[in-house]
DNA sequence: GCCGTTTTCGGCCCGACTGTTTTCAGTCG
């Protein structure tokens, strides 16, 4: 949690430092430390009693000094500075469209305007388009923008927007005249949450594949509109960009979209290392263009090897890249079993007869079912009794299905005490026991800390799921102390469950590498409760490349047989 | 504010579109 609030804090100040008018290039040596230290997978303050602030990328002895002081005092003197200066709510302003930091300095300094209420009243009274550089269409932008924010059209979880996005593309691939075309952007590198939808074609008609965008039924509204860049707003509030390039600059387009900015940033610096020039339409030396029909051309243009897009974070993947050290990560169809379903001897909908079916039509040959253990009543928990009528019924399926098998698990509850919900002559009887934490999200880190230890601890337990807690966007990670977590599974060969869920992703991206780099074992799991959900698999495998996993650290890619004989030899080493 | 087998100073990615302008700053990605 201390990096996150130590990024938050540099973010800030660069975000006020921006109001204030200062030297960019200052301002984006705040965000980029941001950026890495909320990207670290060890604790900063570690970092800092070791002395090895200074040895992270983009940050010098200024800026080591200013973390040393945030986790000292929990703030900087700058920043104490910045918020005298300018409120702190202007920041919510630079959430509106079409507001960035030069704007909003003018209506605070010129207006006076310190919240959303005066800003709506001072366009309403137009008294903004008065103001130099502003106008009346920029009052209605504002006015709008204002109507936007206050329906927390922010990030969304990927989940909910990839289908969309994959919708659009189907409808168009049948409905204009596209060669390539595909998504870009966040959704392709599968950030756990987006912003909008970024959608790249290429087209000998390009007008009229914008004129067909903007006819969907699906858009509201069309925020720009030229050849070859069209914004819209679609009903459900999300934008989406749309670029036309010509098939020759296919790859520099797709890996200028896809980014990230500050990968993409690392790119062309290197390019301009080696005289040449990147831009969304190709590699250039001089007027020459050298490369750019495709994303593997643009990269080996630079000397690099094609970087997979979840790598496109510059959280060291160029570094790596460049060393010949990348990492090979675990590939979708390299996911042979779902770790987490529920059924219906619990709070799923599912029985386990529609599990296998659908199991089989996803081509995956295990399912680990893990219900709630008996104290979850809210969900319905099983009883010991019914726990023996599964194990038996599991058994006879497994007899009959040959393509899939089925995995007697439990998702057992850690009661607040750390004791876990099952006795221990039946917790040995479950094949697979992965537990987690359901109750008691208020209590201090150090207690859920030590239930969640006192889990991993104990000898028949193989695995805990969801370990923070999270739910985007509803429900911040109860208080843990990841990395004690992260060290006492290492010490104890237990796994850590990505779940897939789309609203959990929890073990999220950044925790998954730090579980990686500690050897620890990591397990996808969908914590499916509808049948359907089953669907969301991907995205913990997304989560999983995000973190830099590669086959053998994730217990997935373990045929049936493999990962029984994972389970078994955890409880008796052989 | 960072960074350096060309550099300890002078660089720091690149382009489309909008809106307010009569040539371009600001915003956005």
């Amino acid at each position: 949690m201390k990096n996150k609030e130590v990024a938050e804090i540099f973010n800030k100040v660069a975000a006020l430092l921006e109001i204030r008018g200062d030297n960019p290039y200052r301002i984006r040596a705040y965000q980029k430390a941001a950026q890495t230290i909320e990207a670290l997978t060890t604790d900063i303050e570690e970092l800092a009693k070791q002395g090895k602030l200074e040895k992270l990328p983009g940050i010098g002895a200024d800026l080591a000094g200013k973390i040393k002081e945030v986790l000292r005092t929990g703030t900087l003197p700058i920043y104490e500075e910045l918020k005298k200066e300018i409120p702190l709510v202007l920041l919510d302003f630079l959430e509106i469209p079409s507001l960035g930091p030069k704007k909003v300095k003018v209506l605070y300094e010129k207006l006076g305007i310190t919240n959303i209420e005066e800003l709506e009243k001072a366009c309403k009274e137009h008294k903004i388009a008065k103001l130099p550089g502003f106008g009346w269409k920029t009052e209605e932008n504002i006015l709008k923008g204002i109507t936007l924010f206050r329906e927390k059209r922010g990030r969304r979880p990927l989940g909910e927007v990839l289908l969309l996005a994959e919708e659009i593309i189907e409808t168009l691939k049948r409905e204009s005249p596209v060669e390539n075309i595909a998504v870009a952007g966040s959704i392709r590198r599968r950030k756990e949450t987006v912003k909008d939808i970024d959608i790249l074609i290429t087209s000998v008609q390009p007008e009229k594949v914008m004129k067909k965008v903007t006819e969907l039924p699906l858009v509201e509204e069309v925020i720009a509109f030229g050849e070859t860049k069209t914004s819209v707003r679609l009903r459900t509030g999300i934008q989406m960009d749309i670029r036309v390039v010509e098939p020759d600059s296919w790859g520099a387009a797709l890996a200028y979209f896809t980014g990230s900015k500050t990968h993409n940033i690392r790119v062309r610096e290197l390019a301009l290392e080696k005289g040449l020039k990147i831009n969304e339409y190709g590699v250039f030396k001089g007027e020459e263009k050298i490369a750019g029909k495709t994303e593997e051309e643009v990269y080996a243009s630079i000397g690099l090897p094609f970087i997979p897009p979840e790598l496109r974070e510059d959280r060291g993947e160029i570094e790596a890249a460049l060393q010949g050290k990348l990492p090979k990560i675990v590939e979708y169809n390299e996911i042979l079993g779902d770790a987490h379903v529920h059924s219906k001897y619990s709070d799923g909908t599912a029985s386990l007869e529609e599990i296998i079916v659908k199991a089989e039509k996803l081509g995956l040959s295990w399912i680990a079912i893990c219900d709630h253990s008996q104290g979850l009543k809210v969900a319905g928990g099983v009883s010991v009794e019914d726990l023996f009528k599964k194990k038996k019924h599991i058994e006879e399926l497994n007899k009959r299905s040959s393509k899939v098998k089925l995995i007697f698990g439990a998702e057992v509850d850690i009661l607040s005490d750390g004791t876990l919900d099952y006795p221990d002559e039946v917790l040995a009887e479950i094949d697979f026991v992965i537990a987690a934490i359901h109750t008691g999200f208020q209590q201090t880190e150090e207690q859920i800390t030590n239930r969640i230890i006192s889990a991993l601890k104990h000898p028949l337990v193989h695995a805990i799921a969801h370990p923070t807690g999270r739910v985007i966007g509803e429900r911040e990670p109860y208080a843990v102390n990841m990395p004690k977590i992260l060290e006492v599974a290492s010490e104890y060969g237990k796994a850590l469950e990505i779940n897939a869920y789309y609203k959990r992703l929890d073990l999220d991206d950044i925790n998954a590498r730090a579980a990686k780099e500690r050897g620890i074992p990591l397990i996808i799991g969908t914590d499916a409760h509808f049948i359907d959900q089953i669907n969301y698999l991907p995205l913990g495998i997304a989560v999983a490349r995000r973190g830099w996993c590669e086959k053998k650290d994730i217990l997935n890619t373990l045929t049936y047989e493999e990962f029984i004989a994972w389970l078994k030899n955890l409880r008796n080493p052989s």
